[in-house]
DNA sequence: CTTATTTCAGTGGCACTGAAATAG
DNA sequence: CCTATTTCAGTGGCACTGAAATAA
C-alpha cells in the first residue's frame, strides 16, 4: 500500500471539516462562504463585493450570491459609498456580529478536536500557508 | 490582523489546489472525483461501488455517478460477480491505466512546485492524517 | 473610450436525500 | 422479514461564464 498523496489527504481532510463546519454553522442560517465572509469582514469592516471576491479567490458574482445571504438574514448592510462609482461597501450589523461569536466558538471547538494528536499546530499553519502560496503564484487570472 | 484559522487556511489550499488539479487531468476527461476512485482502483482493482464509495466518505448515489463517467470514458468495465448478490466489480482497462499515469505525472509536478518552500513534508503529511483521523472519529454515519 | 463594480441569467460540478428493484 | 447493493429521480451548495447597466 503506497503512500496516500498530499493532495488526497489534504481533500479528505477538507471534506470531512467542511462537513462538520457547515453542521455547526447552520443553526445560525449561514454556509461556509458566508461564514467566511462575515470572518473577514468582522477584521476589515466596509469591504465591496469586489475587494471580498478578490480576497476570496472567488468571482464577484460568487460573492455577490454570498452578500445576498447575508444581508437576507440580517447580518450586514450594504451602503452606496457616494461619490466612489458603483462601490457599494458591506458593514457588519450587531446581529451579524453576535452570529459570528456563536459559531466561533463552535468552531474553536472543532478545531481543539481536530488537534488532539497534533503536537506543533503553529508550524502546519505554516506549512499550510507556504504550499497555498507557492500554488497561488502561478495561478491564472480568471476572465 | 490576527492569524487566520486552520479551517480557513485548509479551506484555501484545497480551492487552489483543486482548480489546479482540475485544470491537470481535464484533458483525459476526469474530473477529480473520478480521478481519486481511479487512483483507488489502481492499488485495490475489483472494488465494489459500496466499497468505493465507503473509502471516499460518500454516498453510493454519488460514487455511482463518478463510475458512470468512467465508464463512458472506457477507463473501468464493471463486471457482475456470480453469487455474489447485487455485488458488481469494478477493474480498470489498460486505457485507464494509461491515463491514470499521465495525470500522475501532472499531478506530481503540481504537489512539487506545491511545496517548494517545505522543508519537512513528511511531518505535513502525519499532521494532514492524524487531523482527518480525529474528525473522522466522531463522524455521524450518513442515513 | 476605457476600466471597475455590480448584478441578472444560465450552466456545471458534485454532493445530498428519497425511493425502488434486486439478491442473499 | 431484514440487510446490502445498485440505480433512478430530484434537490441543493456553490462555483463558473456571459452579458448588460452604471459610474468615474
Amino acid at each position: 500500500m503506497p503512500e496516500p498523496r498530499l493532495s488526497y489527504l489534504i481533500g479528505r481532510l477538507e471534506r470531512v471539516l467542511r462537513r462538520r463546519l457547515t453542521a455547526a454553522i447552520e443553526p445560525d442560517g449561514l454556509t461556509l462562504p458566508a461564514y467566511t465572509a462575515l470572518s473577514v469582514l468582522s477584521v476589515q469592516d466596509g469591504l465591496s463585493n469586489a475587494q471580498l471576491a478578490r480576497r476570496s479567490l472567488v468571482t464577484p458574482q460568487s460573492m455577490s450570491e454570498v452578500l445576498g445571504l447575508l444581508v437576507e438574514l440580517g447580518y450586514v448592510r450594504r451602503r452606496a459609498e457616494p461619490g466612489h462609482g458603483r462601490v457599494i461597501r458591506t458593514e457588519l450589523t450587531a446581529s451579524g456580529r453576535r452570529a459570528l461569536e456563536r459559531c466561533d466558538r463552535a468552531v474553536d471547538a472543532i478545531e481543539r478536536e481536530m488537534l488532539a494528536d497534533t503536537d506543533d499546530a503553529a508550524e502546519l499553519r505554516e506549512a499550510l500557508i507556504g504550499c497555498s502560496r507557492a500554488l497561488e503564484h502561478e495561478l491564472a487570472p480568471r476572465t
